[in-house]
DNA sequence: GACGCGTGGAA
DNA sequence: TTTCCAAGCGT
């Protein structure tokens, strides 16, 4: 190709990022299948920097899928530490369990087989049979449907997730070969990540400010944000207190112990309640500890 | 489609 | 200080 050809927008996109994509352990050749699932539920809602002690450990700890299946579920908990979202490392051990029984303790590589998986949506189905198998599926998380929102449509901000709108507008943006493809919507995350982002978006720095709709457009501001909902005194927070007292003592603990932790009677009892009908504690006597 | 579900860093 | 928000999932 004459080196002043005309470029489409993937090939600015792969370009910019084969220069700027950060070195991720979860990207290096060497993570495996289960690396990449293991990393993707991590990342579920949860920022990278963060992410990134918790997925060595763990990976060390359990380089397998069997490996985490025989160990008990409260194990994943403890280790998952203070990722947030503790549901998640339950439904990676049940996941762990389910490959062992359904796929011989391997990653499927088809899309349906993954979506079947405990903690596996559709995010993160399509994130592995991309990222992990190699497959032209497109990956639709909260960046690329903000670059979206923005390159495309020319709007600030995506507007409510729709399934079926979003995987056909990220489709339309995929080369045809499959590997370039699955390099493509890393590219897409990538850009939302580091250029491309929700509160202060770097457009000098875009590889696709020229034909980007929004910043064409002159950045016309967004809708009002939706009021956020509270989190102080909630029992979002009440569980998490009463999980980290568990999931960081090395036995149980009793409930007078949990009591001088959150005061409020009706709502400690609801949230403990709620931890073990998630499988998060388990009661035995006046003790609570993890599965 | 709306909601519940953690946590902590940055602005 | 308060608010926003970070590679979603299950119900």
């Amino acid at each position: 190709m004459p080196h002043d050809a005309p470029t489409g927008l993937a090939d600015d996109v792969l370009a910019w990022f084969a220069r700027s994509a950060r070195d991720l352990p979860w990207r290096r050749p060497g993570a495996g299948p289960w690396g990449v699932l293991v990393s993707e539920v991590m990342l579920q809602q949860t920022p990278v920097a963060r992410v990134l002690p918790a997925y060595e450990g763990w990976m060390r700890r359990w380089p397998s899928p069997a490996e985490l299946a025989a160990d008990p579920p409260g194990e994943a908990v403890r280790m998952w530490g203070r990722l947030g979202y503790p549901r998640r490392a339950l439904r990676l051990h049940a996941c762990a369990a389910a490959l062992v029984e359904r796929h011989d303790g391997q990653v499927p590589d088809d899309v349906p087989a993954l979506l079947a998986l405990p903690g596996v949506g559709g995010y993160t189905a399509h994130a592995v049979a991309a990222f992990a198998f190699g497959r032209r599926v497109p990956v639709v998380d909260t960046n690329v449907r903000r670059v979206i929102a923005r390159a495309v449509t020319g709007h600030a901000d995506a507007g409510p997730a729709s399934t079926t709108r979003d995987l056909r507008a990220a489709e339309a943006l995929l080369p045809g070969d499959a590997a370039t493809a699955a390099r493509m919507s890393a590219a897409l995350m990538e850009l939302g990540a580091l250029v491309c982002t929700a509160r202060q978006p770097r457009c000098a720095a875009c590889p696709i400010m020229d034909r980007c709709a929004w910043y064409r457009a002159g950045r016309p501001a967004g809708t009002a944000r939706r009021r956020t909902q509270p989190y102080a005194g909630t029992d979002r927070q009440v569980r998490g207190i009463l999980l980290a007292a568990v999931r960081d003592a090395e036995d149980g603990v009793t409930t007078t112990e949990l009591e001088g932790l959150w005061h409020k009677g009706v709502q400690r009892n609801r949230a403990l309640h709620s931890l073990e009908d998630d499988g998060l504690l388990v009661r035995k006597g006046d003790q609570f500890h993890l599965p």
